[in-house]
DNA sequence: CGTTAACTTATTAATTAGCTATGTTTTGTT
DNA sequence: AACAAAACATAGCTAATTAATAAGTTAACG
């Protein structure tokens, strides 16, 4: 049960804008190059974000991307839930139709822990906030920074 | 993210198993016309179920399937895990290696993210016995049977 | 008016999922 | 002993999905 690398891209790209847009737009180039992907298929993922609200753009030459809110304010359940669709794990919590194995719907006893896995996985993707992982990242740079200090001292 | 087919029948056929198993062996034959499923692909299934310590098998004409432990002692996520593999959202869980936009696995600030997602979907997914989805079930099944039975009534 | 960068869409290459098919071995029944 | 039923094992195939790539078009700054 992975998600795709949909998911796990557009959070580590929006983590990049995050950190790296406080005073300047951030273009795909230089988010693509930091990350090493490729910039066509950020695009893909970008306009997907831009979509649903997560990231503005402004166009033209000297464009780029920007936050559409506060980093506290957008959670990574929602980047992940934008280009990946409902995270649950089967497709009947999406559309409440039957697959194959599971006449009945309304009787499926194995639903139930399909609905208690889909509730956790969203309840904790929402409870990080982008501005979370703007920190985590400040401070394990920060603190790189430091070792890297003390191996130059030597 | 969903999970394959495989998770989904592993636990339909193990619980149809533990609710028909009580006084005869079930053979796959049986359990694959019950859930409407592929015998051969039961057969690869119970395969790896039986490896990993889940079901017991009987070899020979009039053999079959029975659970190895009781049904509170075998909970949906082992079931799951048996033929999914680890439910882990990203591969870097598994084996510790950092994938494309992920430069250090150490100072990987998203992991945050997905470790969190893993550890509930596999403590939501233990707190859930086989005995547990077996009382749903029959408890589904005997309510059904009293709506069948109202509706002669009428 | 040229360059940069967002936006859009089509195509393709590779991988994975989801079986199917075929055969072998074991064991109870006749 | 022969037969039938059922587990066990593995190879291969098809279709869908994923993960890009490619090739443009549109917009805006300098």
């Amino acid at each position: 049960m992975k998600i795709s690398t949909k998911g796990r891209y557009a959070l580590e790209a929006v983590v990049d804008l995050a950190v790296n847009s406080t005073d300047h737009l951030q273009s795909l180039q230089q988010i693509a190059e930091r990350l090493d992907l490729s910039k066509n298929y950020l695009e893909q993922l970008f306009g997907t974000l831009r979509k649903k609200g997560i990231v503005n753009s402004i166009r033209g030459a000297q464009g780029g991307y920007l936050l559409a809110r506060a980093p506290e304010a957008i959670t990574a359940g929602e980047v992940i839930r934008a280009v990946e669709g409902p995270l649950s794990p089967v497709v009947c919590l999406d559309d409440g139709k039957c697959q194959q194995a599971c006449t009945d719907f309304e009787m499926c006893v194995t639903r139930i822990v399909w609905q208690a896995i889909m509730d956790e996985i969203n309840q904790v993707a929402d409870e990080v906030t982008l501005q979370d992982l703007v920190s985590d990242y400040l401070e394990s740079r920060d603190a790189s920074d430091g070792e890297t200090d003390i191996e130059y001292m030597i």
